[in-house]
RNA sequence: GGAGAGAUGGCCGAGAGGUUGAAGGCACUCGCCUGCUAAGCGAGUAAGGGGGUUUAAAGCCUCCUUCGAGGGUUCGAAUCCCUCUCUCUCCGCCA
């Protein structure tokens, strides 16, 4: 959420900052809101701070003093102006913070400025694209001659976009989350986190979900609780509310969840594969940060999710994600792309944002230096570390052998009871 | 799902219509005292918002709000009434 004090400040910079994103916003209605709010506010206070004080000298008063009955009188009238005014300010109240909670974060300086994806910079790749003596498929063709994938089934117990794993695909998903997260927790210094996988409405708003995109979540309304798109909403909003102890910071917290998405106006985008699923499984890294320590915290971030494809031995390569681009929370966002060589194509596996105070003033998640100063907003951090059927994806299409099987990458095969190489199930 | 009890500051806990933003304790901070430690003595320690002061921040001054959340009664509510949420105990059900 937009800071009113900063919008007030600098009206011209947010303005353009928006415009960077190709988000037209004139934030002449806001500030002329947000002055009247200020105004009424004053005159409630003043007939309020009088009120206290009549009160006060009431408690001592005779009751039955001639004084005493007009001034009460005059005090009541009082009493209904107030509430008339109230209830005035707090439908202004209501439409500032609905109009700011739709506004997404502002980019951070060292975020290029650009329309779209076409514009995202390329900061680096890593690793040595594969060399096939026989053209590689893509991992939904591997996938079935192995018996591995089944997309039908999956359809059929639920709707597309679901898929069902067998055998070693199945073995695959829970090695890989294995491997993460004993990555993450015992080399990276994060802790392990089990969250509820649905929630409620204050915490998709701390992070950001909604109350914009409610349309992309599954929504159980009996309860009125959401499905997590990812696992960033509960382990972020783990201290929503909180004042913390700055000494205790910056914390790292991963966690493996289902992550479920409607993936509603995705029509024909991905439609093949494993790529967009409406479940999927995600290993997610979360850090709550001072401010003056974000930008630092985030290189290292993307750094533990850099280390996932280095050990599985994947070539990728990082994009820093340019203005136009950004997601609606972050100010700064790297993605880490996989090389998909069955689709002769980066496809993204991994997404590092800094949000700054963005979700913090939204989930209200403060830290205190010691006895003295003020609460100060910290600065949250999320990136995927790292999407768990993509992974798979990338794993059958960089290791497919010509016969059709598939070399179980070295680190993994630990985690899958030694075996080095999936070959076809027997259906 | 049924019955009952409860929700107060960083924590514990008093408070039952009127200078109570809240006794007391614990914890913490600073000072004093003391070979060290412990004890003791003194002072202090909630958050949010508006306005003022300041180049700005910090700080300071001032006002308002907040005792689970929302609404009501009243000149005045932590205290009375209603609704909701959550926690605990017992019963039922259940992996």
């Amino acid at each position: 959420m937009l800071d009113l004090k900063f919008l007030r400040e600098n009206p011209e910079e947010v303005k353009k900052a928006f415009l960077s994103r190709g988000l037209e916003f004139e934030v002449g209605d806001l500030l002329a809101l947000d002055e009247k709010r200020r105004r009424i506010l004053g005159e409630v206070e003043g007939l309020r701070s009088y009120r206290n004080r009549v009160s006060r000298e009431f408690a001592k008063a005779k009751f039955e003093d001639k004084e005493f009955l007009v001034e009460k009188e005059k005090i009541r009238e009082i009493s209904e102006k107030i509430s008339h005014l109230e209830k005035e300010l707090s439908q202004i109240e209501e439409e500032i913070e609905n109009t700011l909670l739709n506004l997404p974060n502002l980019p951070h300086s060292s975020v290029p400025i650009g329309k779209d994806e076409t514009e995202n910079q390329l900061i680096r790749s890593w690793g040595k694209k594969r060399d096939f003596s026989f053209e590689p498929l893509p991992h939904w063709e591997i996938g079935k001659i192995l018996g591995i994938l089944d997309f039908e089934r999956g359809a059929k117990l639920a709707k597309s976009r679901f898929t069902v794993s067998m055998g070693a695909g199945a073995q695959l998903e829970r090695a890989l989350i294995q491997f993460m997260l004993d990555l993450h927790t015992k080399e990276h210094g994060y802790v392990e986190v089990w969250p509820p996988l649905l929630v409620n409405s204050q915490t998709m708003t701390g992070t950001g979900q909604l109350p914009k995109f409610g349309e992309d979540m599954f929504f159980c309304s009996e309860d009125g609780l959401y499905l997590i798109p990812t696992a960033e909403v509960p382990l972020t909003n783990l201290h929503a509310g909180e004042i913390l102890d700055g000494n205790q910071l910056p914390l790292k917290y991963t966690a493996y969840t289902p992550c479920f998405r409607r993936e509603a106006g995705s029509y024909g985008r991905d439609t093949r594969g494993i790529i967009r699923q409406h479940q999927f499984n995600k290993v997610e890294l979360v850090k709550i940060t001072k401010p003056e320590q974000s930008y630092d915290e985030l290189e290292s971030l993307v750094g533990d999710a850099e280390e996932v494809l280095k050990r599985l031995e994947l070539p990728y390569r990082v994009i820093l994600l340019c203005t136009g681009d950004l997601g609606f929370s972050s100010a700064k966002t790297y993605d880490l792309e996989v090389w998909l060589p069955g689709e002769n194509t980066y496809k993204e596996i991994s997404s590092c944002s800094n949000c700054e105070d963005f979700q913090a003033r939204r989930a209200k998640i403060r830290y205190k230096e010691g006895q003295a100063g003020k609460p100060r907003l910290v600065h949250t951090l999320n990136g995927s570390g790292l999407a768990v059927g993509r992974t798979v994806a990338a794993i059958l299409e960089n290791y497919q052998e010509a016969d059709g099987s598939v070399i179980v990458p070295e680190v993994l095969r630990p985690y899958m009871g030694g075996l080095k190489k999936i070959v076809s199930r027997e259906s």
